[in-house]
DNA sequence: TATTGTTATACTCTATAACTATA
DNA sequence: TATAGTTATAGAGTATAACAATA
């Protein structure tokens, strides 16, 4: 099939992604960590401890902005700072237990919210999505950076 | 197919919501509505005209945060107010055509980015996808409120 | 009295500029 | 000098509480 005078792809999911997002968006829990601070929960759970520096830029943020968004989550025990020993003026930022289970708490309250969602389907849209899952999977793979 | 073991729909559909919506959010504009202004934007392009109450209440937002949400976009010159003819409290909130330009220049930077996402898949992972895009825009309307 | 909207005030989040310490 | 991080400061965004105007 071709695309000839249809709707572009993007303009056919972009409506179903931001009503989505907004729907999960609206989920209230007394965690509720901000769309950046959990980024950084999940990198640095995924890839170990990190360096200020090296966060900032991966999440897109200013240094001094990361800075002070680490300071916050070590103020609420969602990571510590150490030294780092490879170089006097780096610091290690790692998460800790508590981050973790900040992490898997507003996990499970995405999925279970999602997973209702899905109940409101009829199996043949269940399986229909279900199926296209890999193909999102690699077209969400293809936005990572 | 029954789900016995496996991970939940939604379980699985979250990291590709997730990737996606990171990568969108980092387009960069000298636009770049916020977005509950644009979904104000939106609600206000496509129900016309409405009250300071109403869209904070269809917004999950508090009647002064809407207050001065609608005070910064009339300042930006994306609506402009008027007094409620019907009610002598009230103030409609009416979007301008510097605000329909805002959705549409975002709404096309968004189209645009996922576009090119797309052309990135196999022809195969394509065909799956929009084989799916009726059952993931009824997904999206039970999202809906 | 109840409702609509605003103002006053405070807190979170994030940015740029200036600074300190180390490489 | 360059880099890593922090501090100082300011602005956007949003909340609750108190208020003014109208129903």
């Amino acid at each position: 099939m071709e695309n000839t005078g249809g709707a572009s792809r993007g303009s056919q999911l972009l409506p179903v992604l931001g009503q989505l997002v907004r729907f999960l968006r609206q989920i209230e829990s007394p965690d509720n960590p901000s769309p950046v601070s959990l980024a950084v929960l999940r990198r640095l759970d995924g890839d170990g401890p990190g360096r200020v520096t090296d966060l900032a830029r991966l999440e897109r943020a200013s240094q001094p902005g990361m800075t002070q968004l680490v300071g916050r989550m070590e103020k609420a025990g969602l990571v510590r700072r150490a030294p780092d020993p490879a170089d006097g003026r780096g610091v290690l930022v790692e998460i800790t237990q508590e981050g973790r289970d900040v992490i898997a708490r507003t996990h499970a309250r995405y999925v279970a919210t999602l997973d209702e969602l899905f109940e409101t389907l009829d199996p043949a849209d269940r399986d229909a999505i279900v199926g296209a899952l890999p193909a999102l999977e690699r077209l969400a793979a293809a936005a990572s950076f």
